[in-house]
DNA sequence: CCAGGATGTGAACAGCGGTTAACCTCGGGC
DNA sequence: GCCCGAGGTTAACCGCTGTTCACATCCTGG
């Protein structure tokens, strides 16, 4: 019955146990130059120790860019219904509740985002799956609230519009630092509200 | 003087030389399973060809991503510079000629789009330096027509709208096929010019 | 009809990078 | 005081993949 330092519990905060430092240095690394292309030894390095050591904390690089996935998506998931449910029954209360939720996701974690959407292909077939099957849970809650915004509106319309604030949003890591966080903050949900309330425009 | 059937001139269009079939298989392999990921035997295999036949068109591989994001960077750019000349001087006008022209290029060229912005990193740091010093120039054009559009803005806003705008555009490749086209290119047109245009919330 | 360049091919090479193996070193419980 | 497991270290292994080589083929122009 040893204390389990490092299984689902113990969460992130508390001094980092090993695990989770290198989680958070391989994500920057990865962010940065693209999992594939950092090698074990980079990761390694990042936290102090050397190489090979990584394997006395994970079965492989695959299976730390697997959990690194996993977490992030469970995480947007988990903290979009959160949201959700404390906004109570009003759909334009609960879309701006999934901004600020989602905004503030991406500013603080900038890094996390990057990987997300662009070592997906990277997994196993297993992980991918797990992987997506949360993304696509987490977007359903947003075209739910949509829906209720754009009454008439195809499913499908609303999946594109939800996929595109995300773009909006995610787009922060490309235009980091240039702007203080705040004002990031308040500009990107000013847009992404604005984007996901227009109407989509008649015919003619 | 033979026709020099491949520089600069002869395009995209008529029976594509064998580059233009080997960059456009490329493309969207790279697009699919990112460029690290793609063996040179599944590029040549992509045309028929197989393996090591690749290096009687290009010099590398590397070579073959980075003509493939030069040319994006460079289109996106003449294609910007000729829609605001040909939009007159009104900045709202040059906007929606700006955002057509983009939305256009991205449901136009998924693959290309994916590619560009996940593997700038691969390439080497002289070829990365002119594509993102295109990609700059391309972004400046968006920045000094939003500039007029809102008088007294940052110029560093200006430029995070503009990144934001690109990734709600860009967001087709994740959410492709879902929706017909034309009904894509109209949502996400409508989208792009009500984030473009949303004056910046007042602070309280 | 014959040289020759352009284009492909399959085999061999080489380097890189993930993974494993064998060995060290502590800090703490019986 | 000893044993032992957790966590590191370095060296070796090995498979994969970009690249090169030596050799076919075929179409073309003289």
């Amino acid at each position: 019955m040893t204390p389990d330092p490092d299984t689902a519990l113990h969460g992130d905060a508390a001094r980092p146990s090993r695990r989770e430092q290198i989680l958070r240095a391989a994500a920057q690394l990865f962010a940065e130059r693209g999992s594939r292309a950092v090698g074990v030894d980079d990761v390694g390095a990042a936290v102090g120790i050397s190489g090979p050591a990584l394997y006395r904390h994970f079965a492989s690089k695959d299976a730390m860019l697997a959990e690194m996935l996993v977490r992030i998506s469970e995480r947007l998931l988990a903290g979009g219904r959160e949201r959700i449910a404390a906004a109570g029954d009003d759909p334009a209360g609960q879309l701006r509740a999934l901004i600020d939720f989602h905004v503030d996701f991406a500013l603080g974690n900038p890094a996390l985002i990057t990987v997300q959407d662009r070592d997906l292909g990277a997994l196993a077939e297993a992980d991918a799956r797990r992987v997506r099957s949360l993304q696509r849970a987490y977007v359903e809650e947003w075209v739910a609230v949509l829906a209720r915004l754009h009454p008439g509106a195809p499913t499908a319309a609303c999946r594109a519009r939800a996929h595109a604030v995300f773009g909006l949003i995610n787009s922060t890591p490309h235009s980091a630092g240039r702007l203080p966080r705040p004002a990031m903050g308040k500009l990107l949900t000013a847009m992404a509200e604005a984007a996901a309330l227009t109407p989509r425009a008649g015919s003619a």
